[in-house]
DNA sequence: TATAATCGACAATGTGGTTGTCTATATAGT
DNA sequence: ACTATATAGACAACCACATTGTCGATTATA
């Protein structure tokens, strides 16, 4: 059906595809027993995906635009965790859920892409201090301007008051640690 | 730029938001220019994936209590794609927007575990139809009970009509095409 | 009929995660 | 002070899941 060519996960993927509507599966094989207007209950979760999806994507769009065509995803999420006052990767691990040798390839990745750097940490001979380098810092700060834009441009088009209103509610039904995402094999299984 | 601003929603009365959690990193070192009460731009697209993230992990708890232990978050969303109807490695590759390979793979793990079955064309010999088996249909009626409690919960403490906006806003913002979430490589990067 | 396109399979590869093991260093208990 | 334990970080092996490239079989088309 959808003709269009693939994108592969290199790049930042486009969003704006604007491809078929209707995906040929029923709402729900037999329980059509809800009540008639309600949206089928899985369109809500995707809903929230795709609208994180939009937001990522735009914004990795725009930090490519401006000087940052390297940044993934994952990398500004693993900054913000790393923070200006910078940490470990044990630490960073825990922050993340993930294991302590994970953080620290992709510790290894920003380093070779020059938005972080290692250094030692005088009261313990151990640790390694995770730093952002001023080109890390840049791109987080764009990134924050990139979120605001992103932010004031659905302000526009669903008002401020209902902006607010679905931040307030997504704060309802939402844990409120903010990192510790486990995003590692959360989504997949096993094969 | 995929959202355009269509009309902006009829305003529902805002409440008062919690306190923002404030992670580690200031929100913008250098835009303070923005409203002061305004959360950071971060925060918005991180409470869309966790409260998509609380749906899926709460939908698959219940899942694995009603007897489907083995169903993971990717797997029902390709026998959604797949439907009731079947289809094939190759559109289902096109509709997921992952290579035909990755969608092979993934249905051979549904196969394993009985949740889809390939059946040969008559008109086609090339195309094998995998088809949802008995059981996977059952875990997709279940899932759609499931997410409609989950919803009914969500409208519990949100109330129902701002449920419905929030849905409402959602739809507003994000692409029109249900699947083709290109979920694959998208976070990660290049190492 | 010759040529092109498509399906499904196989192989090789890359990314990103895991566990396990190792050494060096810190810290707590005796 | 000495020893036991815990922790940081590095290295290796491995696994999960995606990618591209290729290939034979089959269908569609010029």
């Amino acid at each position: 059906m959808s003709t269009e060519p693939r994108h592969p996960g290199s790049g930042t993927a486009p969003t704006s595809g604007r491809a078929k509507p209707s995906p040929d599966v029923e709402t729900s094989p037999s329980t059509g027993d809800r009540a008639a207007a309600d949206p089928p209950g899985f369109e809500l979760p995707l809903r929230l995906f795709l609208a994180f999806r939009v937001l990522i994507d735009e914004l990795h769009a725009e930090l490519a635009r401006q000087g940052h065509p390297d940044v993934r995803p994952m990398h500004g999420f693993v900054m913000q965790a790393i923070g200006t006052r910078g940490t470990t990767a044990a630490e960073l691990g825990r922050r993340l859920g993930v294991s302590k040798q994970a953080a620290g390839k992709t510790i290894d990745t920003l380093e070779r892409i020059g938005y972080v750097e290692r250094g030692t940490d005088a009261n313990d001979a151990r640790r390694k201090i995770v730093r952002l380098t001023e080109r890390g810092v840049d791109s987080l700060v764009r990134s924050a301007h990139i979120f605001d834009n992103l932010r004031a441009r659905w302000a526009d088009t669903l008002g401020e008051d209902r902006l607010r209103a679905l931040e307030s509610d997504l704060r309802l039904v939402t844990p409120p640690d903010f990192f510790h995402l486990d995003v590692p094999g959360w989504f997949g299984g096993y094969q």
